[in-house]
DNA sequence: TTTGTTTAGGTCCACTTGACCATAAGTTGT
DNA sequence: ACAACTTATGGTCAAGTGGACCTAAACAAA
């Protein structure tokens, strides 16, 4: 029994994944998703958080964690039976990981590229990250994980910034901004502002203590370009 | 490694669960949900939909089934390590289940008095089920598995008393049937009607090809009584 | 000072929804 | 035959939300 977890952030204004080049039998040299074995005595979150740790040097308390769902299916890994549940992570932009015990590289890649044909991730690891790449996007319009993915403190644009690069697709910043300002709980002003090298200062604000978004920001509005 | 299955159903406009009486030690006479091993080469979506038929006599495929959340306490069996994924089944009234052979009784019990804390399930089944509970009440919200608990044909009203029995609040049934009947791909008029002992007689529907509803039909509000 | 860029905030209209009302279409009781 | 009852169906109205669009504010750079 394993668990495997997809580390999503943002880079760059891109979706990036984290993904590490096998450095074991079977798939050697594969990219694949990080994980590991559970150990005796562990529950499933403790071994999250441990191989989020091992594998790539980030602690798992500054993200947002959750199960994703459980793949069973009994030749997904040629060693035999391995049953495997997926984890969700999302956070802020880290440092560049180090390799682990298991991995020989680590890096963050493109959601876009991450899904092509040509890269064939290890296992089933397409499909995970499929599966986790919408629920990532669902859940973005249900509750307040978004700002998840932003370090503190951060700006409403920041925060679009975010959904744009999740959903792929422009937003309209009035109306995010009004949504997002006028749902309590949200967002906590610091007082404060940055100053960016173009355009007019932004406010700063703090994660607020809401965690569900009602009603829904739905991702069918969406914007052209 | 184990399934469990929170089956939920609506009977006499009660949303009630399907618990067994344990025949084997431990937790020995104490109501469960029904549940058991993984069998070699099986995936947890068999294993779900075997145990639904052997210990319920129910067949799985009338049902909506879908992963809910992995149990993975090391304590939570007293017999050692096992781990369970936890199954929502969400299906229309149906005949009362024979007792399989680990279990000595099945009954569908209401959900109200399921949690109160002088019924003490066995295992961690209580949590499993506010879990599984509270996955189905937001279900209701954003899908059209509603349905799935109506044999078919039914009316609106029917679909109505689902949504209050799984809810546990009445809903204005001007504003409901307006909500579903908008909604394309949610119902499909069959061109028939039934006449009930009391009421003006009611067109009768069938479940349509949408499983999402857009916008979602949100709990906030509620009608007293 | 002008230009460019991003933030902040406003308006307008279409649509949704909750509250409430009115009527329809059956059955049952007298 | 008629009233009473019950549930289904459908409509109105006001408040709120969201998409499209516009304007001004506030900074840096030219």
């Amino acid at each position: 029994m394993t668990v495997d977890l997809v580390i999503l952030t943002v880079r760059q204004d891109r979706l990036r994944v984290l993904l590490i080049e096998r450095g074991n039998q079977p798939y050697l040299g594969r990219p694949a998703l990080p994980g590991g074995f559970v150990r005796h005595g562990e529950t499933l979150d403790e071994t999250a958080l441990r191989e989020l740790s091992e594998e790539t040097g980030l602690d798992g308390r500054k993200l947002h964690l959750e199960q994703l769902h459980v793949y069973s299916d009994p030749d997904r890994d040629p060693r035999g039976r391995v049953v495997t549940v997926a984890y969700l992570a999302l956070g802020p932009d880290m440092p560049l990981p180090v390799a682990g015990t298991d991995a020989t590289a680590a890096r963050w890649e493109p959601i876009s590229s991450a899904l092509t044909d040509g890269m064939s991730l290890a296992f089933d690891h397409a499909a995970i990250l499929r599966d986790g790449l919408e629920r990532a996007r669902s859940q973005l319009e249900h509750t307040t994980v978004a700002a998840a993915f932003c370090p503190e403190p951060f700006t409403v644009g920041d925060l679009r910034h975010i959904y744009e690069a999740v959903w792929g697709f422009k937003l309209d910043p009035s109306n995010f901004r009004r949504k997002v300002t006028r749902t309590a709980g949200f967002l906590e002003p610091t007082g404060e502002r940055r100053f960016p090298e173009t355009g007019r200062p932004a406010n700063l604000y703090r994660r607020g203590p809401a965690s569900l978004l009602i009603p829904p920001l739905l991702r069918s509005g969406e914007v052209s370009s």
